[in-house]
DNA sequence: CGTTTTTGACCTGCGC
DNA sequence: GCGCAGGTCAAAAACG
């Protein structure tokens, strides 16, 4: 099923700077602040200065815990909708017998202007009824993968620890950057595709989609021996955490869980709804999604660097 | 010389 | 049935 709030690209920049809240830049900060005020500020009208701060701090805190706890409610009341929505779609879904069809729904086109990044769709697309393709991948896993590149780089590589040989490329409709068509060329009998193109809206987010299930041992596994003894479908995809020159970028792959020499992500659970596992990748895809909210952004980043600033050592508030 | 990449042609499915 | 678009094939070129 299509997932509304998967179907973009979930990368959260957090490329806020916010002072290293040593207690000394803290003071300066201060002592610079008193000399702008004025120099005959005594030591009491500092500690009266210092008292005020601390109550307007305090109070902004209260200000965004009280907007914390509302996006959290906000969120989990998303939440239950979903997975009732997640409980009721198998009913109410129309039979989609074709594979175009199915494709257009959780493929890479930018037709609609998101940014495909609709990650890990896990469709079964199983429909056994429908073309030769179906026949021989008769249960095509297809996964979603997205990794900023330097938009400079005009190759389509996608390290996701398995080797693939290219055959084939397709500018397509939607987006002026062509398409890459890669084959698992790790094994020969080896069905995986992985379609590699990049983001209509951002060049620099390559979105690899991948097609089915490894039947081998991703190359960079092995020789590590107490990796899984299996490859689950779609192995391969790597979460890409990367680092831009201008702060640190975090591109959230919402994909099956990589077997390479990456940190390994969560594998979403397939059918359970209830299942703890499923209400955590649920979890995890809300956040994301709050995450694309600039405010929401905002307003995290204002916390995150209020509560360092608090819980710095060596500093009493 | 073997392997990989490129690229135009061809095939297939879908919408009208 | 026709046209369009996506996907695949395969010969040629490039590369190591």
């Amino acid at each position: 099923m299509d997932l509304p709030w998967v179907s973009a690209p979930i990368c959260l920049d957090l490329n806020m700077e916010f002072l290293p809240a040593s207690k000394d830049n803290v003071e300066e900060s201060l002592q610079s602040n008193s000399v702008d005020i004025g120099m005959k500020i005594s030591a009491k009208d500092e500690k009266a200065v210092l008292k005020a701060e601390l109550n307007r701090v305090a109070r902004e805190n209260q200000k965004l815990n009280k907007m914390l706890n509302e996006m959290k409610e906000n969120f989990y009341n998303l939440q239950n909708q979903v997975i009732d929505l997640v409980n009721q779609a198998p009913d109410k879904e129309p039979a989609q017998s074709r594979k175009r069809k199915e494709e257009d729904r959780d493929d890479t086109k930018p037709s609609n202007g998101k940014g495909d990044c609709s990650n890990h769709v896990e469709s079964s697309s199983s429909e056994e009824d429908s073309g030769k393709k179906q026949c021989k991948l008769p249960k095509t896993k297809i996964s979603k993968l997205c990794v900023r590149t330097d938009p400079s780089d005009s190759s389509m590589v996608v390290k996701d620890g398995y080797q693939w040989r290219k055959y084939g490329q397709k500018v397509t409709r939607d987006n002026p950057c062509p398409r890459a068509y890669f084959k698992c060329s790790f094994a020969p009998a080896c069905p995986v595709k992985k379609k590699v193109q990049r983001s209509a809206e951002d060049r620099s987010i390559l979105v690899a989609t991948y097609e089915g299930e490894h039947n081998h041992q991703s190359p960079s596994q092995a020789d590590v021996p107490n990796g899984p003894s299996h490859c689950g479908p779609i192995a391969s995809a790597p979460c890409s955490v990367s680092t831009r020159s201008m702060g640190p970028t975090i591109t959230l792959d919402m994909i099956q869980p990589m077997l390479g020499p990456t940190k390994e992500v969560e594998k979403p659970p397939q059918r359970d709804v209830q299942s703890p596992e499923f209400r955590r990748f649920l979890v995890e895809k809300m956040a994301a999604s709050l995450s694309k909210d600039p405010a929401f952004t905002e307003a995290l980043a204002t916390a995150i660097s209020g509560n360092i600033i608090r819980s710095s050592p060596g500093r009493r508030w």
